[in-house]
DNA sequence: AATGAATGAGTATTCATTCAT
DNA sequence: CATGAATGAATACTCATTCAT
C-alpha cells in the first residue's frame, strides 16, 4: 500500500507547506518534490497526476480532521454538548495547523469543479455526523421536530466555514477557538431574546 | 466615463455569459470579446487587465444586487421583516439570473487571493446592510443584546451562501425561494424548540 | 487563405533547414521558429501543431515535386521517354535541394504511423503518375500487357527510393542524376541480356 | 558469452512483441522488460543501453534471415533460379512471422540515423549475396555485361523491400508469397515486351 | 476608437538509466 | 546475478497583453 510509505505523507506534507506558502496557481509540481526531497519523477509513482496530490492530500487530512471530531463528539451525553464538542473540535483543529487552514479555506477553492466535486465526495462523511448530532437533538427533544435536515445542514456548515475563512483572511489575528461557545449558541438559539 | 459606454456592459455580459458556459479556467480574453462583438484588444480599452474584467463584473452586478436588497429591505417595518426580506431578495435575485448565479457562487471562488479579496471588499457593502438590521433588531429587543456583530453576520451571510451554493450545485433543481422563511427561522430562533 | 501568407512559407523553409541540419528529433518547435524569425506562438497562428508543420511541409514541397514532373513527363512523346524523365526530374529535384533530400529520404522516415499515413497519402499522386505511363506504355505495345500494376509501380518507386536513400546515407558524394539512364534502362529492360 | 544464455532471447523476443503490438514510440524498457519476465535493470545486463536491444534484435533475427536466404540459394544451380528462390525465401521468412515483418518494415525504421546506419552493416550481408548472384548471371551470360552492381543491388532490394513494406500497409492481407514469380520476372526481363 | 497579428513566459509529465540491496 | 525504486532532463503549447495600423 503505498499510502504507508514514508515518501507518500512527505509529498503529501510538502504540498501543504508548500501551498500555504507560495498559493495555489504559484505552487508547481517541481517545487512541491523539492519541498519533499525527493526527484520530480518520485512524485508520479506515487501519485497519478498534480490534482491527485490535492485530492490525496484533503481526503488524508479531512479523513484524520473528521475521525478526530467524530471520536471527540460520541464521548459526549446530549446533542447540544455534542454540537458544541463538534464546533470547539472544527476550530482547535484548524487553529492547530495554520497551514492547512489556509490550504484548505482559501488555495484549495481555486480548484477547477471536478476538483471541488472530489472534495465534496469527502465532506460528505462531515455532514453525515452533523445530520447524526441534529436527529438525536430532535429525539431529546433538544431540537425542534419539524427541521428540515438540509437547511440544518447548511446552516451549521455554512456558519462555520465563513467563521473560518473570516478567521483566515484576517491571518488568523484572534483565537477562533474562544468563538465555538457564541457560534453554537447562535445555531442552538438563533438571534432572538429568550423572551421571543 | 467609461462605465457608461455601451461597450463596458456589453464586455461584462458577455464574461458574465461565457463564465457561466465555460467555466473560470476556459473563459479566455479572447472568448470574452468574440461574445461581446469586439476585438480582443478593444477589452483593453475599457480594462486594465482580466482581473478587472471579473471585479468590475462583480462590482457591477453586486452593486445592483445590493441596491435592490438595501431598497426592499427599508420599506420593511421591524427588523425581523426585514431580514426575510433580505434572505427573499437575495435568493429572487440569483433565482432569476442563473448565469450570475453560477459565476458567483461557483466560477469566481476559483480566482486567487488577490481577486478574492477585492471581492470581499465590495461584499463589506452587504455586510454592513446586514450589521445595521441587526442593531435594529438588538434596539427593538427582538434580538439579543449580546450578540457578537461579527459573528452574526457570519452566521446569517454563511448560511445564505451555503444554501445558495447546495442549490447551485444541485443544478438550480429546486425553488430555493421556497426557502427563504425556514432559513429565517433557523437564523432568528436556532435549533432549539421553543420552551429551551 | 494562410499557406499564402509570407510566414507560412518561412516557417516551412525554416523546418526544413532545422530538420535536415539537427535530425527529426533534434528539432524543437523553438528552434524552428528561431530560423524562421518569428515567436514560438505564432507557428500556432499558422499550423495546428508540430506535426502539422511537417505534414505541411510534406505536402507543399511533394506537391512542387509532383507537379514538376507533371509537367515534364507530358511534354513528352513515348512511355519509355516519359520514364526517363521521370526518373531524371525525381533526381534532380532531390539533387538541387539538399536539405529536402535528407528530410524526405531519412529524417521524415523517423515519423510514427500516423504521420507517415499522412505522407503515403499525398505519394498517392506520385504513385498515380507512375500508373498512367505505365499503361501508355502497355498501350504503345513498349512494355507487356499483363504486368501487375502494383508491382511495377512498386518496382519503379522502390528502386528510385532507394537509390536515392542510399545516395543520400553516402552524403551526396555522387552525382545521381548521372545514374538515372541506368536506371531506366534496369527498369525497363531488367537484368536479362537481349538474347535472353 | 551473453548471447547463449536463455534471458538474452527471451528479451529479443519480447522486444520485437512489444514493438509489433504498441509500436516503436510506445515500447518502453519496461514493458520489454515486463513481456520478458525479467526486472527492468535486468536488461542492462545483457545490453548496453535501449538501442542496443534493437540492433541485437535486428542482428540476430536478421542474421537468420539472411542464413536461411544463403542456404536456400546455394542449393540452386543458375543465377536465375539463385534470384527468384532469394525473392521467395525474403518473401516467405516475413510472411511466416508477422510480428517481425511489423518491426523491420514499419517500426524499426522509426529509429535515428545512428541505428539506421548500424541496421544497413547488418543488412551489408545480404546485399553481398544478391551481389554474388548477379556476378554469377553475368557470367552464365544470363543478364547484361555492363549492369552497375549498386543499381543493381538497389533496384532488387528496393523492389522486394517496397513489395514488403506495402503488404505490411496493407495489414498483410494478401499472399505476398504469390508474387515472388512476377518479382522476380520484373527484376530479369523489365517493363519492356520481347520483342523490345 | 478599434483592430487583431504577434509575442514569449511558463510547466506537467515521461521514461531510459542507475545503484543500493 | 537480479531487482525495482528513484532519478531528473527535456519540450510542446496556451493565452494575456501589446502596438502598429
Amino acid at each position: 500500500m503505498k499510502k504507508n510509505k514514508p515518501k507518500y505523507k512527505q509529498i503529501i506534507d510538502a504540498a501543504v507547506q508548500v501551498i500555504a506558502e507560495n498559493g495555489y496557481h504559484a505552487s508547481q509540481v517541481s517545487k512541491i518534490a523539492k519541498k519533499a526531497g525527493v526527484a520530480d519523477g518520485t512524485i508520479y509513482l506515487y501519485f497519478k497526476n498534480k490534482e491527485d496530490i490535492l485530492v490525496s492530500l484533503f481526503q488524508e487530512k479531512m479523513g484524520q480532521f473528521i475521525d478526530k471530531i467524530e471520536h471527540e463528539t460520541t464521548s459526549r451525553q446530549t446533542a447540544e454538548e455534542k454540537l458544541l464538542t463538534l464546533i470547539e473540535t472544527h476550530f482547535e483543529q484548524l487553529a492547530a495547523d495554520h497551514h492547512l487552514a489556509i490550504v484548505t479555506q482559501l488555495e484549495l477553492r481555486q480548484s477547477n469543479k471536478d476538483l471541488r466535486q472530489k472534495i465534496n465526495h469527502v465532506l460528505k462523511g462531515y455532514l453525515d455526523i452533523i445530520d447524526q448530532i441534529v436527529d438525536e437533538g430532535v429525539e431529546e427533544k433538544l431540537f425542534r421536530e419539524n427541521l428540515d435536515r438540509r437547511l440544518v445542514r447548511q446552516m451549521i456548515f455554512g456558519t462555520m466555514d465563513e467563521t473560518v475563512t473570516n478567521w483566515v483572511m484576517k491571518d488568523q489575528r484572534y483565537n477562533i477557538v474562544d468563538q465555538a461557545k457564541e457560534v453554537h449558541s447562535l445555531i442552538v438559539h438563533g438571534l432572538a431574546g429568550p423572551h421571543q
